[in-house]
DNA sequence: GATGAATGAGGATTCATTCAT
DNA sequence: CATGAATGAATCCTCATTCAT
């Protein structure tokens, strides 16, 4: 009981916080960096809760129990509930959008570049918490069209973009015959969609082996690969 | 819909019980008539509401308001919330599973067949209510491990191994050249399965032709078709 | 479904209803003893359902469901819960105070008619279902000052008279030489009252042998008997 | 009762934290304090309307209008209704305990002992919220086993027993000629009881001289005392 | 008279948000 | 800045009562 021992005596005197070890020594964790600390820990919390929960049923209790923070302190960095919702996609999904943007060089031939990709994804979307946040998206979009908008412009279409122009690319060196498939580069990725959502739905009925379905995907569009 | 449509016109004429099917077209409406017409109509309107904001935001209140019934009626048909969810689904799925099973004929060339069926998906599921509650499986699932089993059981397996049947025949006769496509039927629908869900987060920012996608789709895996 | 199959048929030629046994032999049954009955099983039912939960957190629905009739049929004979209970308790207790008023010959000495009396509410209250009436009025008495006017006017206030009267001619007859007791009948009952009691709550702690504790009781005020 | 008394009081001169008893008598409330003062209101409202009404038909609303608080302040103090009821019983009886514990001296007769025990009672239960609290137990006992177990534990066990000494104290010492008293405590205290029963009950309609009737039990079981 | 489906007011409980400390 | 006690609107669910059959 009686917690708030400070406040009133360190007011004025309270220059130095916890942390604070001697003079210059550790000058880090300074007032801003911690509460950039905190903020990373909501939106942290938040996810896993979001993504078990969905955005209605999860509790902002559980999120602060779960950052280590008190109930409070979720509002001193989010207006509420639902803008926390919408800044944390858009928190998330920026690294993603930046790695999109740092093409990979392009040497070798279009498959090997998207062959890259797709084993990235493989690894770092398909069964991963990120994979999860897709489907919170497709979960939630209708009833947040703010993140339903955010998420086409910056990774759907920018995506599609990209994908559009590696298939032009590919048809123009005559690695995919398939022409018309440069208007639909939806079904480049679809296999991949399809495995992010399958493996948070079906995968303990039936688990899918998405490495091999997206080879044989890349086969059926580019022909098969003749084995080394 | 169609409330209460009877009353006044069977009240003396109805000395006959239930089935009554005589005179006109009218009547009908026993008291177990109007019981089904009710929970129908509760079904309905849980559907809509369950899609347009998911399970936790959903109001029972609103679903009552909608259905034209009370509160308390609902009770009458589901135990609560949450097996009303379920059952709903399981009510809304089971024709759809009927139809899986109803296999057309089976004349022509497996392309063809597939073309239908995609024609048939094109119509009755892409861009429709019934599309909606693919999304809403996907977006409650996880929540709703009966509701996933359910449909991975009644829906995705059948339909998985229908198709897997027909990839395999149509490898046999030759319209399909590469074989491993048999082992991922997914691919096969996967396309589909974007569009639908393309069309409720995105349609508004850019409006897909899925008919056209599923076209290029199969041209890729039959081949091109020579127009006739 | 469709329960009433008769009703139509039986409206006219329904003279015979079911105990109905051949032509003037059982001419009993008559509508108003099928009503009387019914009524008999309601007030037995609630009885049962009012002493195992308390006024407020009995269902009408249980009450109707022990009683073998509809809920609606509860409104044929009771203007609503809370006269039904009114009524209840009147209809239970009148046969008690018909006894009450019987009173024995009264021959032999005052002890003796006691004894036999307190016999007789071992037997028929303490630990019964008349004894948990007493303990339903005393627990819900305060929220129905009518019933607990009625019990006090027909039962209290008469049990007390009578009891004053065979204590003073107990008195008068050298038996009983506390003459005070007289102003307190209640002394006299008060260990049978608290057996009744005692048997709803802690009989399952610690048993409580009522006959002999009465009999004691009697010892206290009578003198000891000389063992015969 | 008594709430935030202080606060603007203790705004500034509270630089000193909790248990502050400085100048006047006034400040004090600490948070812990004033939690503790929420607790106590919420126990004493729901006391009241509990006794008034019984539990089922009790609101929760009400409790908070009375206690002060809102609605949800309840529950940070009790998991519901359920088991703040039993928790309230507890609290309240838990000091009867103490006192029943801390046994007077004994010095003079065993009669003045138990004379000066019933006074006590008479001024602390009979009549008063704590006699109501009785009567409550009696009725929800059956609905709330644990409740009929902890009166039973803590008071009427206890209780009993210490009778029981005392009436073998008494036999021992000559006061008392009745032997068997010592098995049936109830006895000695049945009066007392009935006392508290009938003032909740049926005092309007014949008030009743607890403290008389309770000198003629006494006489009764002691034999008459030579007056002074 | 009987029935029980339908009603909707009422009440327990939850949880986003505020604000004094 | 951080905290978490307090709030009360919102929501699920129950159940007494009605009434068409």
């Amino acid at each position: 009981m009686t917690k708030t021992p400070t406040k009133a005596a360190t007011a004025k005197a309270a220059t130095h916080k916890p942390e604070t070890r001697g003079e210059a020594a550790a000058p880090a964790s300074s007032r801003a960096t911690r509460a950039a600390e905190r903020r990373a820990a909501i939106v942290e919390a938040a996810m896993e809760e979001f993504i078990a929960r969905g955005f209605a049923a999860t509790r902002l209790d559980d999120i602060a129990k779960r950052a280590g923070v008190a109930k409070g302190t979720i509002y001193l960095h989010f207006k509420d509930k639902e803008s926390m919702f919408e800044e944390l996609v858009r928190t998330v999904i920026v690294p993603v959008v930046a790695r999109l943007n740092a093409l990979p060089p392009l040497t070798g031939s279009v498959r090997d570049l998207i062959e890259a990709f797709a084993n990235n994804f493989l690894k770092e979307v398909i069964g991963t918490r990120r994979g999860d946040l897709v489907r919170l998206i497709v979960a939630e979009g209708p009833r947040f069209p703010s993140v339903a908008d955010f998420y086409y412009r910056e990774v759907v279409s920018r995506g599609m973009a990209g994908m559009r122009a590696l298939i032009e690319l590919a048809i123009a060196r005559g690695e995919i015959r398939e022409r018309d498939l440069a208007r639909y580069p939806q079904i480049l990725i679809a296999p991949a969609m399809i495995a992010v959502i399958w493996q948070s739905l079906f995968a303990r009925h039936a688990p899918l082996d998405a490495q091999d379905m997206l080879r044989v995907h890349l086969d059926l569009i580019f022909g098969e690969r003749r084995t080394t």
